[in-house]
Parts: C-alpha cells; sequence; structure tokens
DNA sequence: TTAATTGTGGACTTTTAAGTCTACAATTAA
DNA sequence: TTAATTGTAGACTTAAAAGTCCACAATTAA
C-alpha cells in the first residue's frame, strides 16, 4: 500500500531530487556529503520514505542549506 | 544512551513548546488539532524522539503555521 | 568497444517511531 | 476541599526507517 502521507513524501522527494539537481549532484556526491546512503536517497527522491528529522538535516548539511529549504515546497 | 541526534531533537522540542505555549494551547488541546498522541506530543518536545516527515505536518496543521516554521530554530 | 557512472531496487537486521492506553503527581480552578 | 486540567512516563504492539550491502540496466565517458 502508498500509506497516509505517500503524497506529502512524494512531494518532498520531488523537491529534493531538485534541489539536489540544480547542485549537479550526483546520488553519490550527496550521499559522500552527509551521512546517508545513495540508495536510500533514491528511495526519499521517490517518496517511499516517510524520513526522519534527523535525515532532513543530514540532507540538508550535503545541499549546503537551511533544513527549512527543504520543506519548502507546495502541498 | 541520548543518541547521536538528541541535541537536534532537543532544540527541536524546545522550539515547538514555544509555539505551542505562544498559542495558549496545552498538548491535550494541539493533541485534537492534529492526528498525534498527547504522550507523543510531550516526547517530541522533551527531545525524546526523531520524529518523522508527516508528524512535523501533523504539528504545523494543529499549530496552523507552515511546517518550514517548525525548523526555524537555531542549531 | 570498454570502462565508469548513475539511478534504482532488493535483501536483510536492528532500532525506533507511531499508535494506543493507563496512571499519577502537580498545578490550577470551582 | 474537591474536581478538573496538565505534563509526563510507562507498557505494549505493529509498522517502518535506518543502515548496510549487493546487483544490474541504462547512460555517459574514455
Amino acid at each position: 500500500m502508498k500509506g497516509k502521507y505517500y503524497e506529502l513524501q512524494e512531494n518532498f522527494g520531488r523537491h529534493l531530487k531538485l534541489l539536489r539537481e540544480e547542485r549537479s549532484l550526483s546520488l553519490r556526491d550527496l550521499s559522500s556529503l552527509c551521512e546517508l546512503d545513495s540508495s536510500k536517497i533514491s528511495k526519499i527522491e521517490n517518496g517511499k520514505t516517510n524520513l526522519q528529522l534527523s535525515s532532513i538535516f543530514e540532507l540538508a548539511k550535503g545541499l549546503g542549506i537551511d533544513p527549512k529549504e527543504l520543506l519548502d515546497f507546495k502541498i
């Protein structure tokens, strides 16, 4: 099943992917800049994960942005 | 053990508590405005939980704020 | 053509959030 | 004083995130 928050996860993931591609980073690049496995990031980008606060902060660290920016997408 | 992200959780929790108290909401009040148990919210406010994306959005809904605002605290 | 890179998915274990409920001490209101 | 409210913690189950690793097809570079 897709789960109650699937749309939210999808929107988050789409936004994350944009932010990553804007910086011309591959999944493995981003992975090396934070403490998240590249396959995990792939799953997040594809809306498969309801990630935790800590992961949001890790991604922000890797992207070099304020964590708030990762929540800056339309629902 | 406190865990790797304990400080982050503490800061998030402190911030959440402020936002709730600014609105004069009790834990049970806030709980009734979102889909989170009041005892869960208590644990989040006290830095005991590395909450998920969906919970951040639930809290934002209950507080009537943009989810981004929940990440607007100093690390 | 060969070699490297890239995104993705699966397998698997361990950890923990979510969800639900109960209870209780301390504070506040009636 | 009594009753209600408030914050908190514990017990317990279920679901799933985290974490790690491997494999592979497709794309891109050498």
